[in-house]
DNA sequence: ACAACATGCAGCGGC
DNA sequence: CCGCTGCATGTTGTA
């Protein structure tokens, strides 16, 4: 039971705005999970790397390596975008990947320290994804949340909305 | 010491 | 020959 560990960051925020999206469309979402996104994750690979734990906890079980397809609508442009979910056998271990993840990387401009952050639609049953931008000094600020990169100095706010996951869920 | 993960890179298939 | 696929390896953070 003590396998939720309270990482608390500022980009949970972005929960909370999903959620608030969701009443006002009267969708309901449920937090699955985010990642910063590192270069290797916005080269031309076209695949993203995501958290074990998170994507164990909150994305289907796979059986086996090929992994299974699935539908990713894009929130910022409701693009459906068709992705794989996947994993690789790592040492004793797995790493699970998102992959055909270039075009969706491409028409949101993510670069590396930008994040995604992946829901599920209870009402639909589809996931969602979203890319957030975070440039501090680019061209054109288009960051979508004014969220930066801060460390764990928010926990008081945190402590708010510490499980927006249980919120999402009810 | 161990687990997660970012990236290197070999092998294979398409051009 | 080049790019992609799939795993291996090095690095970094956690216990």
């Amino acid at each position: 039971m003590c396998r939720f560990k309270f990482r608390v960051n500022v980009l949970q925020i972005s929960v909370v705005y999903g959620l608030r999206q969701a009443s006002k469309t009267e969708k309901n979402l449920k937090f699955l999970l985010q990642k910063v996104l590192k270069q290797s994750d916005v080269g031309s690979l076209g695949r993203i790397v995501l958290p074990k734990r998170e994507a164990e906890t909150h994305l289907p079980q796979l059986e086996s390596r090929d992994g299974i397809s699935i539908a990713m609508e894009d929130i910022g442009t409701s693009r459906v975008w068709n992705m794989k979910y996947r994993f690789w056998p790592n040492n004793k271990s797995k790493m699970y990947l998102l992959e055909n993840t270039g075009d969706f990387v491409r028409a949101n401009g993510l670069q590396e320290d930008d994040f995604i952050v992946i829901y599920a639609d209870i009402k639909c049953g589809k996931y969602l994804i979203r890319g957030v931008k975070v440039r501090q000094n680019g061209p054109k600020s288009e960051g979508k949340k004014p969220a930066k990169k801060s460390h764990r100095d928010l926990s008081s706010t945190a402590a708010s909305i510490s499980s927006p996951v249980a919120q999402a869920v009810r």
